[in-house]
DNA sequence: ATAATTAAATACCATTCGGTAACAAAATGT
DNA sequence: ACATTTTGTTACCGAATGGTATTTAATTAT
């Protein structure tokens, strides 16, 4: 087991449980070296997190910016993020991001800094793919630009979360549907 | 300092931060008591967590309870709803029955198993007053009543949380009055 | 082959956690 | 007045945490 397995295994760690119950002592059990190569290697607990993080959203995260910006209109790119959200096996046991945010005082500065600067390139994406729609001439709900794209971030966070409480994929699929269905209202 | 100004302690202090990063030892420390004191009076701590989410749900949930079986119309329950969620101070720093199901993994079994007695109850009363509503002849967006139920109460608790995360209190009425408006379709 | 350097592991440190045994003080019953 | 029971405190326990100093093993350089 070398670098890349590490940073592999801390990831599914992180990403199965909560990653403020996975100790750093697990993690070298898990990956078979000892503690003081991965401190060398990552410096520290907040390091070790900070490149799963940034590991996380170089493989996942970036599908979610690319189905944003791909170009399409409002219907198709929502059922896109529905279907992700509710239907991706990736999604099982959550989003890594949206369990770090979610217990963002208990990480160390260096990740809490990368997870609020990845919070707000998400929002600022949101924003954009709904201003583009709405210069397109496609209504959505009526409401001001940043409020649209909290409201549609919260819901997709929303519904990823509940799937990771294990609760049935289909029902969340119609909770996201009729959340999301206010956007598409004139 | 006495029985029942600990638990007054506890509950504040688990209310305003997160229960789970709350420490007997901090408790104690708080309330100006011994260790052994506090074990005498509650046996461990997940007993102390389960009398004040008694106390907590006895004080301020009950209040939920008793807006959702007020017998008055869909539209002016939700408000209150929304009010309840939005703008009373005591939400300010969120729910500490949310904060409790949100970290149920790290809940002794006693307190756990109240946390989820009481989301059952929660559930229930939704739907007891949705059903009501649809009986009475009001659209709740042509939803089984569980799912209106389920989503009812997931949106109040992401406004409540969201709240708790600094999130403005405007904001958050504006979303969830959003949310919320699906409920209020034929 | 041997010396210098890098990599890895063992064994440890201080702190904090939930929880308790042993002991002192105060209230209560007789 | 004395014995008993309750109430509280100090001081401790074992386990687990994040993090390191020290030592051993494996390269690499000469």
């Amino acid at each position: 087991m070398k670098n890349d397995d590490v940073l592999g295994v801390a990831m599914a760690a992180y990403w199965q449980g909560d990653p403020a119950d996975v100790s750093v002592n697990a993690i070298t059990q898990m990956a078979g070296i000892s503690k003081p190569s991965l401190y060398r290697e990552f410096g520290s607990e907040d390091g070790l997190k900070l490149a799963v993080l940034d590991r996380y959203a170089a493989q996942v995260l970036s599908e979610m910016f690319v189905i944003l910006q791909g170009g399409h209109g409002l219907r198709a790119t929502l059922d896109a993020m529905i279907d992700f959200a509710s239907d991706d096996p990736r999604m099982e046991t959550g989003c890594l991001f949206y369990k770090m945010r979610a217990g963002k005082h208990r990480l160390g500065p260096l990740t809490r800094a990368r997870v609020e600067q990845i919070d707000a390139a998400g929002q600022a994406a949101y924003a954009a793919f709904l201003q583009s729609r709405r210069d397109a001439g496609e209504g959505i709900g009526g409401l001001p630009v940043d409020v649209a794209a909290e409201y549609l971030g919260e819901q997709i966070a929303l519904a990823i979360t509940r799937r990771a409480a294990g609760e049935d994929a289909a029902r969340i699929r119609v909770m996201l549907t009729l959340a999301l269905s206010v956007l598409e209202r004139p």
